[in-house]
DNA sequence: GCCGTTTTCGGCCCGACTGTTTTCAGTCG
């Protein structure tokens, strides 16, 4: 029997329109809301769901109860829910376009579909915008001239709510999010100011950029901020907050706060929303409420001028911003068993870098010099391995001899750093290795990645890999699913049998620091930990600036709840060999 | 529909802003 495997995209899509349809057809308001928080867990996970239900692991899933657990398996058994089907037979389907065109929601887009009959979901917005020009919009009751006007601007240029736009990369991100503080900071006023939300929690990618401002005059600091020169259009403006997008599509939200309050409102800020709405919970049983003010308790209002003071008071050491996803972090808080989280400073070595033998742009002499002057006891060089098949092996190996011997004329050289030697070895469509053993044995270590072929099905995937881990000549598994962020999908592996095959064979699996890499996701760095599987943090750097993405790869690490015993490169260099089993030494 | 160290029944996070309203629904975070 074939199974249905969904996307998470495809199931959040599904659960969403039930979502909608439960919300026009006046459900119970509780009912809603579990569907509304189970979505939102789910859209968070970097995870399969499908690979979830094989394991048969739904529900550990916080939120999925008995009944959505039952609907998901009803999903990927037979490839449809009738529940929903039937729920959302009656209702006219161009609703389902209309939903998330920028202040549309459920019950605008089902008012709107019933009024003007928009029955197909191809149609829907093309006629939509057609009733619009012709005023008639404004005629059907919630609606108004504002409104109408909204929404041929908002079809017109296909303005969708933040969560359908793409995702910008924290990298990129973090250049606005500096330019925003130059600017503030041109007022006396601004006490303290921060980027908050997805960026200060270290998400690879932010949706928006939310910024918490402390001081006495907010009026002041809404005026200044309305005079910011990237800004291309307001969406909000009130007292407290205001909310704009940048002309480089940037939503960036605004709030200030007294400084008394700053520790709440950096909380509440910084999210996520379900860490919130965890936390929130959590303090009722205490019988305390919590929003961005500070804590209600007895009908008083408590402010908390830091975060650190706000956790306490719920009797919760402070819990790091990476960790804040909603996913066991409040549980471990509370019995004080936080991980320790790696840090930067923990690293003491990068062994995935390039050079110009390959496509890096700094020369091997270049990059020791840039690894020694970041304080490194060790760095391994590994270039793409020069190709047998369009080479030759006679050729490829007189390459090989010939860097190993540049590699020792180094060491020999200098005794600040050790140099290892290793290349980064394709794993071909067939499984195979793009480097013979006869050769792979005369390098310190090898690092296999796949680099072709990526759209393979999940079992010839899961043997590649596997293979890869197996080869007694292979030390890591480099960017193990090569996802690159708003260009390629991840390949679809078995991940148990990776790790298991990763554990049995005592092969480490790469934190690729890339910043459009970062393809071991937070969720499976968590579940390699589980696994007891170790990894390396690497930048894959190819040129001597992005040595420094490490603390991207970092950020990431952090976000998985790894701490520095399970990253191997922490380790000073006599362990660190042992640790990635390196050879010829 | 989900959940549990006062609960397997009886609760369920909290607030800002807009537009259409005359007290609030809808949307968003």
């Amino acid at each position: 029997m074939t199974n249905y495997r969904l996307s998470n995209k495809e199931v959040i899509l599904l659960l969403k329109e039930m979502l909608a349809v439960m919300d026009v057809k006046n459900y119970n308001v509780f009912r809603v809301r579990a569907y509304q928080n189970a979505i939102s867990i789910l859209d968070n996970l970097t995870v399969s769901i499908y690979d979830m239900w094989e394991n048969k692991k739904l529900g550990d899933i916080p939120g999925v109860g008995p009944a959505l657990q039952g609907h998901l398996n009803e999903l990927f058994t037979t490839g449809k829910v009738v529940e929903f089907e039937e729920a959302q037979k009656d209702l006219p389907q161009g609703m389902f376009s209309l939903i998330g065109i920028r202040g549309i929601g459920a019950r605008k887009a089902f008012k709107l579909a019933m009024a003007f009959k928009l029955n197909s979901r191809e149609t829907a917005i093309e006629k939509l915008k057609e009733h619009a020009l012709k005023g008639e919009v404004q005629k059907i009751e919630g609606f108004g001239e504002k409104s109408e006007k909204d929404i041929l601007e908002s079809v017109d240029q296909l303005k969708m709510t933040k969560n359908e736009k793409e995702r910008t990369l924290l990298v990129r991100a973090e250049e606005i999010v500096f330019r925003v503080y130059e600017y503030m900071k041109e007022l006396d006023c601004v006490l303290q100011i921060e980027s908050t939300g997805s960026f200060r929690r270290r998400s690879p990618t932010v949706g928006d950029l939310d910024f918490i401002i402390s001081t006495r005059e907010p009026a002041k600091i809404f005026e200044h901020f309305a005079k910011f020169p990237e800004i291309a259009e307001t969406l909000v403006v009130g007292d407290k907050k205001t909310s704009v997008v940048l002309t480089n599509g940037m939503q960036v939200d605004v709030r200030v706060t007294e400084p008394e309050a700053y520790g709440a409102m950096l909380q509440y800020s910084t999210g996520s929303k379900q860490h919130n709405i965890l936390l929130r919970s959590y303090s009722l049983e205490k019988k305390m409420s919590l929003s961005e003010y500070g804590i209600k308790q007895n009908d008083e209002l408590l402010q908390f001028d830091t975060e650190e003071k706000f956790y306490n008071h719920l009797g919760l050491p402070l819990i790091p911003p990476e960790l804040r996803s909603g996913h066991g972090e409040i549980e471990a808080a509370k019995v004080n068993k936080l991980p320790k989280l790696i840090e930067l400073k923990d690293i003491r070595g990068d062994v995935h870098t390039h050079t110009t033998d390959s496509d890096g742009l700094a020369t091997l002499e270049e990059m020791v010099e840039a690894a020694i002057h970041m304080g490194y006891e060790y760095i391994g060089i590994s270039d793409h391995a020069p190709s047998v098949m369009s080479r030759g092996f006679d050729e490829v190996a007189a390459v090989v001899h010939k860097k190993r011997q540049m590699i020792d004329a180094i060491n020999k050289k200098q005794n600040k750093i050790k140099v290892l030697f290793g290349y980064e070895v394709n794993i071909l469509a067939d499984a195979t290795l793009g480097l013979p053993d006869e050769l792979l044995k005369l390098l310190d270590y090898a690092i296999a990645g796949i680099h072709t072929s990526f759209d393979q099905d999940r079992d010839t995937v899961t043997k590649r890999l596997i293979c890869a881990l197996e080869n007694p000549y292979i030390n890591i598994l480099a960017h193990p699913s090569g996802r690159l962020i708003n260009k390629r999908d991840p390949v679809d592996p078995n991940w148990n049998k990776i790790f298991e095959a990763a554990r049995d064979n005592g092969k480490i699996l790469e934190i690729d620091s890339q910043p459009d890499r970062l393809d071991l996701t937070d969720d499976l760095i968590k579940e390699a930990i589980s696994w007891d599987v170790k990894m390396i943090l690497s930048s894959d750097a190819h040129a001597i600036d992005q040595l420094y993405f490490t603390k991207c790869g970092i950020d990431d690490a952090r976000r998985g709840w790894a701490e520095k015993q399970n990253v191997i490169n922490t380790l000073h260099f006599e362990d660190f060999v042992k640790a990635l089993n390196v050879r010829n030494l």
